[in-house]
RNA sequence: GGUGGAGUCGCCUAGUGGCCGAGGGCGCACGCCUCGAAAGCGUGUGAUGGGGCAACUCAUCCGUGGGUUCAAAUCCCACCUCCACCGCCA
């Protein structure tokens, strides 16, 4: 969330941000209910300090009944503040964090500004078969048999594809801790607070799975759970940056999404993640923004992909992310870049909803956290449609041969 | 799934309705003492929110959420976590 008492002082500023991003009416709304709140407030604190002296020791009978007067006021104080309170906290989940002055302007994904491309698109004379078609012996992506267990947007990755996907994870996780991430396995099924915490409640809330049996979420990111791993903890600022990486299972129920990206395994409801996440000093965070998309274009140079650098428009930013940064590796069977990777700066806004401080010179500050893509199925896709050969083989980047991938995936259709 | 026990200011602990507006010890900080230190002695010691330029001040916080009461760490209900045992499963 925003810093309230930072937007009370500094109204115009805030509201100018958050114009940006078209959030600038709930903002309004905030400060009428705000000032409202504090009246009230002041209210129901006084008739409580009041009570507070006049019940100190055994009071008598007479004022007793004094007492009981005090109360039935104090009730309606307390239940008028409760209901501002509701609306102010309401108000405050929905507002988005203030974008940065450098991310670009624009409501939509079209608005994204280009910050630079990287590699050559591949030539081809001959047809090119889309992922699903890359099939042998030993390995291919089945959609149909997803579908028939477990409905539409349903992958499973077979033999060579499924190893060659496994050696992407474990180069990325490699080349993250050989550089300070601490690797993590955590929990996937988290409560409503871990949600509202990391900013996907209320404003996500169509896109996630909910198990309302054990009221909890299935998480589409493990940014979820990295991010709650320090909830009401206090860092010390030497111990920042703390860095994370995690692999897990997500899931999204892909809600609007309907009729995009239908064919293939590119959006599907089930993907694993190899996620990056970083805590640190505000003064750091930018730095380790741009840290972090190094790291995604250092791998998928490595990987040898093309690719292009996005900063996302402010008005296709998620609530928490003040700005983002996304990877769009060359998909030569769609004719088109599409995010791989992609990493945002949330600044404070999921720490202040989660109580993540650290302590500065005896003073408790908020600290900012990051989140970026280590690496998903996406890239093994761009390299299936980038690296094929007119038999349906794919030539498998070295790098991931060294961690169990084999040096093609598909083999010519016996002829 | 069942039964019993526990959860208090960084740590340990006192606390059975108003003197708890939470006491003591440890730790930590500062001071005294000392050539210096230790010991000893003294003072201080959290978070959140409101008000105030500020010194300061008011409110809230005893696992969490409700309830009873003029008044709750204390009584009642639900939940969470930990520990022990029982059952079931692996």
């Amino acid at each position: 969330m925003i810093d309230l008492k930072a937007a009370r002082q500094d109204p115009e500023t805030f509201r100018a941000a958050l114009a940006r991003r078209g959030a600038a009416a709930d903002f309004d709304a905030l400060l009428a209910v705000d000032a409202r709140w504090r009246s009230l407030t002041a209210r129901a604190e006084a008739l409580r300090a009041a009570q507070k002296s006049a019940s100190k020791g055994k009071p008598t009978p007479d004022e007793i009944e004094q007492l009981r007067g005090l109360r039935v006021e104090l009730d309606e104080a307390q239940a008028a503040l409760d209901e501002s309170t509701q609306e102010r906290d309401g108000l405050l989940a929905r507002i988005p964090n203030l974008p940065d002055r450098t991310a670009a302007d624009g409501m939509d994904e079209e608005d994204a500004q280009l910050i630079r491309t990287w590699g050559e698109k591949p030539k081809f004379g001959f047809e090119l078969r889309d992922t699903t078609e890359i099939v042998s012996a030993r390995g291919w992506i089945d959609m149909a048999r997803g579908a028939r267990l477990s409905g539409s947007r349903f992958a499973y990755r077979i033999g060579d594809v499924a190893m060659s996907e496994m050696a992407l994870y474990r180069y990325v996780i490699d080349k993250l801790t050989s550089r300070g991430f601490l690797l993590v396995l955590p929990p996937i099924l988290v409560n409503e607070r871990a949600m509202y915490g990391t900013g996907f409640l209320p404003t996500e809330a169509s896109n996630l799975y909910h198990l309302e049996h054990d009221d909890l979420y299935l998480t589409g990111t493990s940014e979820v759970a990295l991010a709650g791993i320090h909830a009401d903890e206090r860092f010390e600022e030497a111990d920042l940056p703390a860095k994370y990486t995690a692999f897990t299972t997500n899931f999204r129920r892909e809600a609007g999404a309907a009729g995009k990206d239908t064919r293939g395994m590119f959006r599907v409801h089930q993907f694993d993640k190899v996620e990056m996440f970083v805590y640190t000093t505000p003064e750091l965070s930018r730095e380790t923004h741009d840290l972090l998309l190094s790291y995604e274009e250092e791998i998928a140079q490595e990987l040898g992909l093309p690719y292009r650098v996005m900063n996302i428009a402010v008005g296709d930013l998620g609530a928490p992310a003040a700005k983002k940064y996304d990877i769009e590796a060359w998909f030569p069977v769609q004719q088109r870049y599409r995010e791989i990777t992609s990493c945002s700066n949330t600044t404070d806004y999921q720490a202040r909803r989660l109580n993540i401080r650290f302590r500065r010179d005896g003073e408790l500050e908020t600290v900012h956290t990051l989140n970026g893509t280590g690496a998903t199925a996406r890239a093994l896709l761009s390299i299936m449609e980038n690296f094929q050969d007119e038999r349906g083989a794919v030539a498998i980047p070295e790098v991931l041969q060294r961690f169990g991938a084999p040096s093609t995936i598909g083999t010519p259709p016996a002829s």
